[in-house]
Formats: structure tokens, C-alpha cells, sequence
RNA sequence: GGGAGCAUAGCUCAGUUGGUUUAGAGCAUCUGCCUUACAAGCAGAGGGUCCGCGGUUCGAACCCGUGUGCUCCCACCA
């Protein structure tokens, strides 16, 4: 067959997609519904443990993004690696419904493509449009979650919005308000008076801008002297003049001086003539305008806190258009910005404007009228936090729940879990699920899953014969259905103690990026613990930001992320992979930048020749089997030998750095084994002289080890090494699923140090009786022990594996040395008395480094 | 304003109990090579007060304090 140049990823990877598709490979049941049948690639017995991964699910009507590419990678090598270390590896994929996204998309696609405004369309309408669109555009992400080779079982694909999880956030509501764990509440929302719609705070867009500071003088009301000579004033600072006639209250700080003979007194709301008392709160900053703040409950968030803290009534005098209402007594009808300049007219017509100036301000615009927004109070519904936070606060803290990195993250956790806020989750949307709560004509409701329990209830509560009931037009919160991810997914709400959620659950890892930490994750724990009373998964791994090179989070609207699909056509899916994980540990933000996806190409091809190299050596090697017997000495058995070694120590060091969530060190590792170790230096070594044939034996250790180098790859970069393990070998089975030979214990650190020791200095006098080199005096090798006892054992090797007549060790003002005498040669290797604290095996990888140098130099002068 | 994090070569980033290191990789730059797996390669070179300052230590990129710049989450000040 004829090898092309370079690798082509193109058709690799179709090929490979296709065929594991076929063969069913990433398909996972529990064993108990007998797992999967062996002619579909599953074993006839199963008893692996579960490996379990929910992916977090992607905005329905999105595209992947760079963030979501590394978050999917993380994850498929994580499932690869169990499913090829013996576990029955299962990963759901999804996708969220996303109500205030896909909304806005809906929404924003009616009126540009077919002209419709959303408030023309029946709520039955406007669904039927969403859902056509989530048919149209939901299977985006899914195609791109394939192209990048993600091995879920798409058998399991769920969605946030599929009849089983609708009912499953639906009882979840119901099961909580009986618990007394969700209460309808005030709260300030922005609104929009030029659309006449709340607005959730994603859809508020804040921008500095100049304002003006109006300094208002509010009369100190006093009964006994009404004289207007004896007038007293404060002066009260202000941007929205227009809203004093809310006011309810002014508010000075307690520690304040300045207003201390205010305490029990009255003020008069100018224009007005209103009577409203002054207050004390340390909310209230001294040093800012005047010192003294009015309080407008039903006009601003933080005098809406206040008004709630010391039960002051709430002054409405805003319309829904924004005009003044009939509460304003004045300018009624007049719109709010008007309002506000005839105020300051009149104000400083009667001597009550102190004085105005510019003032830097951030005001909320409306993302979609661009209009200013304007803080509203509505009645919303929450659900109590502080109950349920506290098993999710001790999950984390006792360590039943591991955070990675959790140097950075479990203080983020802690301090967001012990001072949770109730959270609220009523969204004024069409696009999610409905809240079950029934309204009659005088507001009295009940809660209940459908309408005609909701009927049956109400009638009783009531004694009523038939109540006509309407449902609360509202929708929950998108978070308030994906909390409940890892457990429905497996229809554990909706059909509890099912098989799935019996063996599936707690899942093993959740891979997702930090900013989700407190929206999402934390609220998963929260669910899990009240819901399966166990967490939803053992392991969360926070991967960083992915920004682009200015340093901007990669986001659509920026339009500042590459499209994944022209980036796999570009560079292939594994250069992709290999790309966005080579510099990404756990936590870290990483600014995208497309070169590490240029290493990730020249990886494959690199791959690629050396698999070209095996190929070109069987073809026209005329070797006879058994012909070939080894010498001890010869230079190929040396370069198996190290290499054996090396790949043992590599195989064990790139499983300990997996279990510990380090992933990009483990490629790292992998990917200098294969390019420095096998590339640069085993095939070198082992490489005919021109003409001749490759002894037979060696070039199958050679193809061995291959192999291996492609399985340890393989969860990194599936298509180029499936490829390649096929192009090698005819082959019965395929990478994907074949198991991992565990690493044996066996390979004692002494003994490891013995094979090594006794291939370098093999090697080392092969290279110079050959090349009739000089001998160097010594070569160091420092050994660092505080384990004098050690010695002896190190002794003890060194004897038998480089049949030394003498073995010393000295000890000196620098340290202690060792010398071992073979033959002609000495060998010294010395100890650092420096150091005194544990064994330093890194220190000895070092300097057998530096010996292999030291050889490179004695091959370099053949 | 509250909380958390980051700052290492021109660029993107590694560097996990402080001593493998006179600080590494890839990309970029320069020099020499189309050598029979690989020019998407090979051999080599240049390039860094490890953000500033102070402290702990025999020893600090790493630990502590502080300043500066940037980022994220929460709240957004009359």
C-alpha cells in the first residue's frame, strides 16, 4: 500500500467515527440488563465498576466554542481512559434549553425572517416556533461533539426540555413548595417600559455614562414653629429627581453627627408636602454626597432592601410605559424623563435645588429596546437556600465530593455556600417549564402538578364546586431544571430507584468551567443530597477560561471564537485536541492561540513517519526467522532494554498524573516519550545501516512497543493512533476498547535503577570499544538517600547488574560516592550530602539523562 | 464595594511537599543541512533582574507581607 506523505486526518476520521458507531463501542448498560451483547462489542459477563460522565450540557441552539472544546476533551479522555482501564464507561451527552438564550434567538429569528413580533403569538404559538427551531438548529452541537471523536453513548442523548425531565422539574417544584422550601416573594427586577417586559440581569447591559447629581432640600417638619422664617432644611443628593415622590423615608448613617438631632424627627417631601421619617442604617456611606440617602422602596434595589428591613411601605409611582402613575400625584401620564426635568424646574423655582453637578454614573440599558431600564418590584417565587446548602457545604468540605484544583476553588465554594442567597427562579419567558402554580380570579392559588389535581385541590382548600383556574405564566429558570442533570438523565426523579440511576449514580467525574461554580455545580450537589441523598458525582474538575489573545472570554457575541468545524478541517480533530490540551491544566485560564494546534499537526505527522519507518523495514527486511540471535552487547538490546524501562516508567508516571487530573502534564509526557525517547532516540539506535535488513527480533520489540506508545495515546488522540495501529499490523481488535495491561508493581524503583544502570554501562563500552574511544575517568550519577541503609541495597544491584569486582562507597566533605569498579571501567556515582531529606528518585532520572547525553556525544563522533 | 485568582523567553504556556534547573516546551527569529520515516524534519544559536519591593531560609519562580497591572464571580451606592 502506498503511504502518503504526510497524514491526512480527513477521512481517518470519518472512517474511525463511522466504524465505532457501527460497532456500538460507546454504548454502555448496566450489567444487570445484561450488558451488551458480545457481537456488539460488549462482554458477555459484565461486571466492570461504572465510570460515569454527564457532559454539561451546551445551549441547545448553540455552537460549540473553544470553552465547550476543551471542557469536551477533558471529558473524552477521562472516559476513554476508564472504558480502556476496565470500566464500564458511560457518557451522556445533551443539551440544555437555555430559556433566555434561545428565547431571545426565537424571538429575534421571527422578526427578521418572518417579520413577527412575539407579543402578536399565542404562548401555544410561540412554542411551536421554538421547538421547530430547537428541531432546526439542536443538532449543531451534536455533529461537532462527534467531529471531535467525544465517545458518548448517543443512545442516552437527553435534553433539558424531553416530557420525562419537564415532568421530572415540574414535581421537583411541587415536592419543594410542600416542603415549605419555595415561597412567592417581592423583588426588584429591571424592566424595560419601552418593550413593557421584565428583564432578566443578562439582558441588562450597563454603560458608563455622565449623569447629573441633584441636591434637593427636604424641610425638617417641625409642628411647634411653622414659620417659614425658621425653615430648616437637609439636603438630600440625587439622580432621579422624578422618583422623591416615592419616597418613603431618608436614612443618615447612626454614627453619623451631622444628623444625630435628627433622630424621631419628620421631613417633608418637597413638591409633595409628604411627611416621611428619618431612619438609621450603617448602609448609609458618610463620605458620599450628602450623608443622607431618601428611601425609594419601589424604585431602587438597595432602598427596596431597606424598605423590606425596617417595613416601610412600597410608593409605586411608575407606570409600566415608564410615565408617571396616579401615586406620583404630579405630572401623571407625563413620561419619566420629562417628569424629571419639569421636577428640577419646579424645584429650583421654589429655592428647594441646592445644586446640581455632573456625576460619572453607570446606568442598565435595555439589551433589546436600549432603553434605560428601570428597577420594578414584581412577585416572585424562590426557593430557600440555606437548608440545602448545607449538605452541599459539608459534601465538599469533608472531602466526599474533590474539587480539582482544590487549592483554588474550595474557598470560592465555601464562602458562596455560607452566604447563599435564596435564590430566585421565575423567569418571565415562554421558553421553558411553566410554573405549576393555579391562580383563581382573586388570586388565591394552589400548587400541584397538573391542572386538574390542581382543581381538586383548590376546591377542597376552598369548598368551592368549580374553580376556574389559570396557570402562572411564568418559567422556571433555566439552572432550576439543570440541577437536576445528573440524576434525570437517568430518569432518577421521574422513575426513581431505576436500574440506570442504581448503577449509574453517583456519577465519577464532572468536567466544566469555573464560572459555573455557584449557578450550576453547586446546585447539583444540592439536588443530589436532597434528592438521592448522595452527591452527584465524586470528582469535579474546573477547567479554565478560554480567551482569545486580547484576553476576551470567547464568546458568540464577541464573535471572537474559531468555528470548531473549520479548525478540525484545518489542523484534524486529534491536532485539535492535542492543541487545546497541551497548555490548559485544571484552572487555568488560557488565551487561545493557534500555534499549539500547528505542534499538535506536526505530532501527527510525526507519528505518522515513525509508523512509516516500521512499515518501510518490514517490507524490505529479508530476515529468516531465527536467524537472528542477540548479542549482549549489542546496541539494540541496550536501546530495548532502556526503552523497556522507559516506557514503564512513563506508563506509570502518565496513570498517576490522570488519577491526579493532570492531564496536560500527562500528554506532555507522552508526547516527549514518543518524539525524544522512541523517535529521536530508539529508532535511531536501532536503525539498519544502509542496505542492510533489521534484525527480526528487534524490529518486532520495535512494533511492540509502538503499539503501546499508541495506547497510551489513544484517549488523547483516538484517530491518528486507531489509524495507525491498523496501518501497522493487520489487526482482529481495535484500539478504542482494547484494555491496558496494568503496570506490575514489580518494577521496584532499585530494580529499575539496576536495568538502567546496567544498559548505560553495556552500552556506554559497547560505544567505546567500537568507536576505540578513550574511557572518561568517571561519570557522576548523584544518588540522594537519607537512608543509609539504602546504600546497601543500591550496593547490592550494582553488583549484580554491572558485575562490578568492586563497589565503594566514600564518604567526603561533598558527599558520599559510590564507585563501582567493572572490568576496565569506573563508574563513580555520587550522593549529595546536602540534601537530607527523602528519597530523590528525580535526581537520578536527571543524571541518567546526562549520561544519555554523554553517549549521544560518543555516538555523535562515529 | 465584597470574594477569588493570575503575572515566567517576542507570542502561547509548563514548572505539586522550597534543593532535578547556570529556569523549560511549542511557535516565532537566526545559522547550517531536501542525510534513503519525517523540511509539518534534523543539527545548532540567540533570547528571561521568573511583575516591583520587603521578609522567612543554608537555599525562593515556588512560602509570607506589600505595591502595581489584568481576569472571573457576586453586589452595583443615593
Amino acid at each position: 500500500m502506498e503511504l502518503s506523505k504526510n497524514y491526512i486526518p480527513g477521512q481517518v476520521e470519518e472512517k474511525w467515527n463511522e466504524h465505532w458507531k457501527t460497532k456500538k463501542y460507546f454504548k454502555s448498560l448496566p450489567p444487570d440488563q445484561g450488558g451488551l451483547p458480545p457481537e456488539e462489542g460488549g462482554l458477555p459477563t459484565d461486571n466492570r465498576p461504572p465510570f460515569t460522565v454527564v457532559i454539561p450540557p451546551p445551549n441547545v441552539t448553540g455552537v460549540l466554542h473553544m470553552g465547550h472544546t476543551l471542557n469536551e476533551t477533558v471529558q473524552d479522555i477521562l472516559v476513554r481512559n476508564a472504558r480502556m482501564s476496565g470500566f464500564n464507561a458511560c457518557w451522556v451527552p445533551g443539551s440544555d434549553h437555555a430559556s433566555i438564550a434561545t428565547e431571545a434567538k426565537v424571538v429575534d429569528m421571527l422578526k427578521r425572517e418572518k417579520g413577527i413580533d412575539k407579543k402578536d403569538l399565542s404562548r401555544e404559538e410561540f412554542l411551536k416556533y421554538a421547538f421547530e427551531w430547537k428541531e432546526k438548529y439542536g443538532n449543531i452541537i451534536y455533529n461537532q461533539i462527534e467531529k471531535l471523536g467525544c465517545s458518548v453513548d448517543w443512545d442516552r442523548v437527553s435534553f433539558t426540555m424531553d416530557d420525562h425531565y419537564y415532568k421530572a422539574v415540574i414535581k421537583v417544584f411541587v415536592d419543594l413548595y410542600n416542603k415549605g422550601l419555595i415561597y412567592r416573594g417581592a423583588r426588584m427586577i429591571n424592566w424595560d417600559p419601552a418593550a413593557k417586559t421584565a428583564l432578566s440581569d443578562e439582558e441588562v447591559e450597563y454603560k458608563d455614562v455622565t449623569g447629573k447629581l441633584y441636591y434637593i432640600k427636604y424641610e425638617i417638619a417641625d409642628e411647634r414653629q411653622s414659620s417659614t422664617d425658621n425653615r430648616q432644611f437637609i439636603t438630600i443628593a440625587t439622580q432621579r429627581p422624578e422618583t422623591i415622590m416615592g419616597d418613603v423615608a431618608v436614612c443618615a448613617n447612626p454614627n453619623d453627627e451631622r444628623y444625630t438631632n435628627l433622630k424621631g424627627k419628620k421631613v417633608i417631601v418637597p413638591l409633595i408636602n409628604k411627611e416621611v421619617p428619618v431612619i438609621f442604617d450603617e448602609y448609609v456611606d458618610k463620605d458620599f454626597g450628602t450623608g443622607i440617602l431618601k428611601i425609594t422602596p419601589a424604585h431602587d434595589i438597595n432602598d427596596f432592601n431597606i424598605g423590606l428591613k425596617y417595613n416601610l411601605p412600597i410608593v409605586d409611582t411608575l407606570n409600566e410605559d415608564g410615565t408617571l402613575s396616579e401615586a406620583a400625584q404630579i405630572f401623571i401620564g407625563e413620561d419619566r424623563f420629562v417628569a424629571r426635568k419639569k421636577i428640577v424646574e419646579e424645584l429650583r423655582e421654589k429655592g428647594l435645588l441646592a445644586k446640581e453637578e455632573e456625576y460619572q454614573t453607570r446606568l442598565g440599558y435595555s439589551q433589546r429596546t436600549n432603553v434605560v431600564a428601570e428597577p420594578k418590584i414584581s412577585t416572585q417565587w424562590f426557593v430557600k437556600m440555606k437548608g440545602l446548602a448545607q449538605p452541599a457545604l459539608e459534601a465538599v468540605t469533608s472531602g466526599n465530593i474533590n474539587i480539582h484544583p482544590g487549592e483554588k476553588f474550595n474557598a470560592t465554594y465555601k464562602y458562596w455556600l455560607e452566604n447563599v442567597k435564596d435564590w430566585c427562579i421565575s423567569r418571565q419567558l415562554w421558553w421553558g417549564q411553566q410554573i405549576p402554580a393555579w391562580y383563581d380570579e382573586e388570586g388565591r392559588f394552589v400548587v400541584a402538578e397538573t391542572k386538574e389535581k390542581a382543581k381538586e385541590v383548590f376546591n377542597n382548600q376552598h369548598s368551592v364546586a368549580n374553580a376556574q383556574l389559570k396557570q402562572d405564566e411564568d418559567v422556571l429558570d433555566t439552572w432550576f431544571s439543570s440541577w437536576l442533570w445528573p440524576i434525570e438523565v437517568f430518569k432518577g426523579i421521574t422513575e426513581p430507584g431505576n436500574k440506570d440511576i442504581n448503577y449509574y449514580y453517583p456519577t465519577s467525574v464532572l468536567v466544566t468551567g469555573q464560572d459555573i461554580i455557584f449557578f450550576w455545580v453547586a446546585r447539583m450537589i444540592m439536588a443530589g443530597m436532597e434528592y438521592m441523598n448522595e452527591k452527584p458525582f465524586s470528582d469535579v474538575y474546573f477547567t479554565g477560561m478560554v480567551r482569545d489573545k486580547l484576553g476576551r472570554k470567547m464568546s458568540k457575541s464577541l464573535g471572537n471564537s474559531p468555528d470548531l468545524l473549520t479548525l478540525i478541517h484545518e489542523y484534524g480533530a486529534d491536532a485539535v485536541r492535542f492543541g487545546i490540551m497541551i497548555s490548559s491544566p485544571a484552572g487555568n485560564d488560557l488565551l487561545f492561540d493557534e500555534s499549539s494546534l500547528e505542534q499538535g499537526k506536526h505530532f501527527n505527522n510525526k507519528l505518522w513517519n515513525a509508523m512509516k519507518l516500521l512499515k518501510l523495514w518490514e517490507e524490505s527486511s529479508k530476515f529468516k526467522v531465527g536467524s537472528s540471535k542477540l548479542k549482549a552487547e549489542d546496541r539494540s538490546q541496550f536501546a530495548i532494554l532502556w526503552f523497556q524501562n522507559r516506557l514503564i516508567e512513563v506508563r506509570h508516571e502518565v496513570e498517576t498524573l490522570i488519577k491526579q487530573f493532570r492531564l496536560s502534564e500527562a500528554l506532555k509526557t507522552i508526547y516527549s516519550l514518543i518524539w525524544d525517547d522512541f523517535c529521536s532516540w530508539f529508532l535511531e539506535w536501532i536503525k539498519p545501516e544502509y542496505g542492510k535488513s533489521i534484525d527480526k527480533d528487534v524490529y518486532e520489540r520495535a512494533v511492540s512497543f509502538f503499539d503501546e506508545l499508541l495506547q497510551i495515546l489513544h484517549p488523547f488522540m483516538p484517530f491518528i493512533t486507531e489509524e495507525i495501529y491498523h496501518l501497522l499490523k493487520e489487526r482482529n481488535d481495535d484500539l478504542t476498547v482494547k484494555q491496558f495491561v496494568p503496570v506490575k508493581q514489580a518494577d521496584k524503583e532499585y530494580l529499575l535503577l539496576g536495568e538502567k544502570l546496567k544498559n548505560l554501562i553495556s552500552a556506554i563500552r559497547d560505544a567505546r570499544n567500537k568507536n576505540n574511544l578513550k574511557p572518561k575517568e568517571s561519570i557522576s550519577l548523584f544518588i540522594e538517600t537519607n537512608d543509609p541503609s539504602s546504600y546497601d541495597s543500591i550496593k547490592e544491584i550494582l553488583a549484580k547488574q554491572t558485575n562490578a569486582d568492586l563497589i565503594l562507597f566514600n564518604e567526603s566533605p561533598e558527599g558520599t560516592s559510590v564507585m563501582t569498579v567493572a572490568g576496565n571501567e569506573k563508574i563513580y556515582i555520587k550522593s549529595d550530602a546536602a540534601i537530607d531529606t527523602g528519597v530523590q528518585k528525580k535526581k537520578l532520572t536527571r543524571d541518567l539523562n546526562y549520561l544519555k547525553g554523554f553517549l549521544i556525544s560518543v555516538e555523535k563522533k562515529l
